[in-house]
DNA sequence: TATGATTGGTCAACATAGCTGACATAATTG
DNA sequence: CAATTATGTCAGCTATGTTGACCAATCATA
């Protein structure tokens, strides 16, 4: 870097010819593209870090007491999303191996918080869904970072929840957008 | 779980006694509060796992390359945004352990990225900067980041990028937001 | 029906990046 | 001078990702 270690100005720049390639500052009043300084990028950068940081926080603590880490969480949420899904799919969300998927997994199969059915259709799946005690720790996991969300959202209200999931949205990789789409049927594209 | 199964039905309910505390859906017409049915939070959550893998991934595959990974990026970047910082001081905001950083700060010292002078007032501290060489490598990974953040932004518009920001900014815990605002002068609280 | 593809699992080995605990050195501060 | 602070280091452990190799059951199709 060089020009950005100092934070100070509020005045527009994002000459770096890096990052531009949509003409911010142009001229009108309110300045459409003010966001677009480089200031505002790298607030951004650090934003998601440290709100990433601070969500997942609270789930690992709880996670840890049961000696389990934010994989098996990862496993727990999205089996309990969508009970029935075979293990392709869930691989295909979290993007791992299947020799990482298989430790977490078979663990919590051992442990009673996941079952497998063999699949109806095609035999080979093995189906998982939530045992009565993974069903129990999901919500748990869940509420403390559902409740995290109700009180951003709450503090800012609809408008600005609106623009966080719009923003969130255009930040990721396109083929992700249609599994959201697909689970939440108002969703922004 | 349980209710939470079928995300089918448009129609609000926090029901659940856990994750309401703000009485949404009450009476008027454009319904304050919509934005806090489960599914909704459930998609913030989603949104933020995703979201935040998209975000490192294409610096996390320009990192491997260089044999260096996301620990190393951090490192990089805080230093980078604040050159002449402490040790203590990055510890500080990346709350890791100082072996954790050990580890990876003498890799990037080592390697050149990184270098140390004594502190001028307390001859204990180490203050840390980039080195050309690291400086170079910080822009390129900074800048791969602001582009998927400029390009998001520019997508959505000024409105959105607000509401983004306030969100994630309440989804902090509390103490990251001094440093946010000391960074950034004009940093939405 | 035979063949090839798919689904899922397993073993082994390795890398990264966190952690704890213990201890050391140098400099600052009271 | 004593206590604290800033930093570094050694040793070992854990969680979670990776490759590569190989296997069994099942499905789909030529």
């Amino acid at each position: 870097m060089s020009p950005e270690n100092t934070p100070t100005g509020n005045v527009p720049r994002v000459k770096s010819a890096s990052i531009s390639g949509s003409a911010p500052q142009s001229s009108s009043g309110p300045l459409k593209g003010l966001y677009l300084r480089k200031q505002d990028l790298r607030r951004g950068i650090e934003l998601m870090f440290f709100a990433y940081r601070d969500f997942t926080g609270e789930a690992d603590q709880m996670l840890s007491n049961l000696d389990l880490g934010r994989a098996h969480h990862r496993v727990i949420y999205f089996v309990g999303r969508q009970p029935g899904m075979s293990v392709s799919d869930l691989l295909a969300i979290l993007k791992i191996t299947k020799q990482s998927l298989s430790r977490v997994l078979s663990h919590l199969i051992n442990t009673g918080y996941i079952q497998q059915t063999q699949g109806a259709r095609d035999k080979r799946q093995r189906l998982l869904s939530l045992t009565k005690k993974g069903e129990a720790l999901e919500a748990k996991l869940t509420d403390l970072q559902c409740r995290r969300f109700a009180a951003a959202y709450s503090a800012r209200g609809g408008a600005a929840v609106d623009g966080f999931v719009k923003v969130l949205s255009s930040l990721l990789d396109d083929e992700i957008r249609a599994d959201l789409r697909q689970q939440y049927p108002d969703h922004i594209d």
